[in-house]
DNA sequence: TCTGGGGTCCTAGGACCC
DNA sequence: TCTGGGGTCCTAGGACCC
């Protein structure tokens, strides 16, 4: 059996763990410089829809009384780890699936003391870290996902768990599921499917092999078998990331040369740096230079690299980012956004040598030391000198404390 | 003025090999 | 009129996830 653990309202909830008073009131939480809303408490979904842009809605926000945050990702990075980290204690074999979700399985479980067992887990990691959480257990990963929609949807009858254990059992939620709500199934797919009067999940499952895998390819096919309880969707191993991007949106547009220049430096070091975190190196960049959107005056050009060696060096990432750069500027233009992707990944240890290369990969020792000064004493301590001495703020107006990761802003009690 | 930021997998088609 | 039968690798684009 599987099951799937799923934070309710995470980065709502993270903001209530330090703040009880806002339990059971609507919170929303903002994207990058207060952009857009990206998640809401149960009381906020009827106001704000997902995505919603944050200066459109102030009215809103005030009328409704919704309490409004910054994205605080120490905050939930944490606090995510301290869930995953229970959920562990449970079952000896989890897959964290996202920031607020991880499958696990259960196979050292009888049967009929799942339910049992899952809500121990719930309340424990509801006392310990202070999150609520849904579980959903079913016998694959997919019927999991449907268990756990369930468990949500009707918290009073089920408390926050689910779980899926006869046919009988299966063919109802399917039949309960809409098409357009299944994991694996987002809009094109399910748009197709209502055209043939597929509405539910269980309709889906009805439909021919041949058929399914004609429209939908193998991908469809197996989430078909899966749904049937045919465990089809496996379990994935840990695995490098096959491509490192870091990106951010301005908070003003940029005109200038120079500022640009030091946004996509910080940005190639962070690529460099995450690589190094998974002992990778890169043998190319996409760097890419963007005016918003939303501007009548559109600039939108991003150019390939092919490094000549492997590296995760950040001078030599950042060097050639630059260049990058120099090929996709012209003046005249309002940027709002920059990036560096990292590809073609190989793992260190398969480092290829070129004839004109020392024995060792460029700056290698320089960087290990670089990385342990700025793990021992904050990140960023040491830059590289295309980066600015002074940081960047994003708009943060509705930011938190992070009360478990930052020393100088834990939670104060006051006694009397 | 204001509109995140990451990821994965699969397929088709082109270019090449024998 | 007719023109085989395998392969591989790479890329772009489309679909999905949180």
């Amino acid at each position: 059996m599987y099951g799937i653990l799923d934070c309710n309202s995470f980065y709502a909830s993270c903001e209530r763990v330090f703040k009880p008073h806002l339990i059971d009131k609507p919170i929303v939480v903002l994207s990058n410089n207060d952009g857009c809303v990206i998640a809401r408490s149960e009381e906020a979904k009827d106001f704000v829809p997902m995505g919603a842009e944050a200066f459109k809605y102030e009215n809103v926000f005030k009328e409704n009384a919704i309490h409004v945050f910054s994205s605080n990702y120490s905050l939930y990075g944490d606090l995510s780890t301290r869930v995953m980290s229970i959920l562990s204690k449970f079952s000896p074999d989890i897959e964290i699936y996202s920031i607020d979700e991880a499958f696990f399985k259960l196979d050292h479980v009888k049967e009929d003391e799942i339910a049992d067992y899952i809500l121990i887990i719930k309340n424990t990691i509801e006392k310990w870290v202070g999150i609520p959480v849904s579980i959903g257990v079913a016998p694959t990963k997919s019927l999991s996902k449907v268990a756990n929609k369930i468990a949500k949807k009707y918290f009073e009858k089920t408390h926050g768990i689910y779980v899926i254990t006869n046919e009988e059992q299966r063919v109802k939620a399917l039949k309960w599921t809409k098409v357009e709500n299944v994991w694996g199934i987002g809009r094109r797919i399910s748009k197709q499917l209502k055209l043939q009067q597929i509405y539910s999940a269980y309709n889906f499952t009805m439909l021919s092999d041949d058929y399914v895998r004609k429209k939908f390819s193998v991908v469809g096919l197996r989430l078909k078998q899966d749904l049937l309880g045919e465990p089809i969707i496996g379990f994935e191993a840990v695995k490098n990331k096959q491509h490192i991007a870091t990106t951010r949106t301005f908070e003003k547009s940029l005109k200038e040369y120079e500022p640009i220049k030091e946004r996509l430096a910080t940005f190639a070091n962070a690529c460099a740096e995450k690589l190094r975190i998974q002992h990778s190196e890169c043998m190319c960049l996409y760097v890419f230079l963007k005016t918003s959107s939303y501007s009548k005056v559109q600039r939108n050009v991003g150019v390939v690299i092919h490094l000549p060696y492997a590296t995760n060096s950040s001078f030599i990432i950042c060097k050639y980012a630059v260049k990058g750069l120099n090929q996709l500027f012209l003046k005249g233009y309002n940027y709002k956004k920059t990036g560096v992707i990292v590809m073609g990944l190989k793992p260190e240890s398969q480092h290829q040598f070129s004839i004109f290369e020392d024995e060792k990969p460029k700056h290698k020792v320089l960087m290990n030391v670089i990385d342990g000064f700025n793990l021992k004493c904050g990140t960023s301590k040491i830059k590289i000198a295309n980066q600015d001495f002074k940081t960047w703020k994003m708009k943060q107006d509705y930011l938190s404390p992070r009360y478990t990761t930052a020393i100088d802003e834990i939670i104060e009690i006051k006694c009397n």
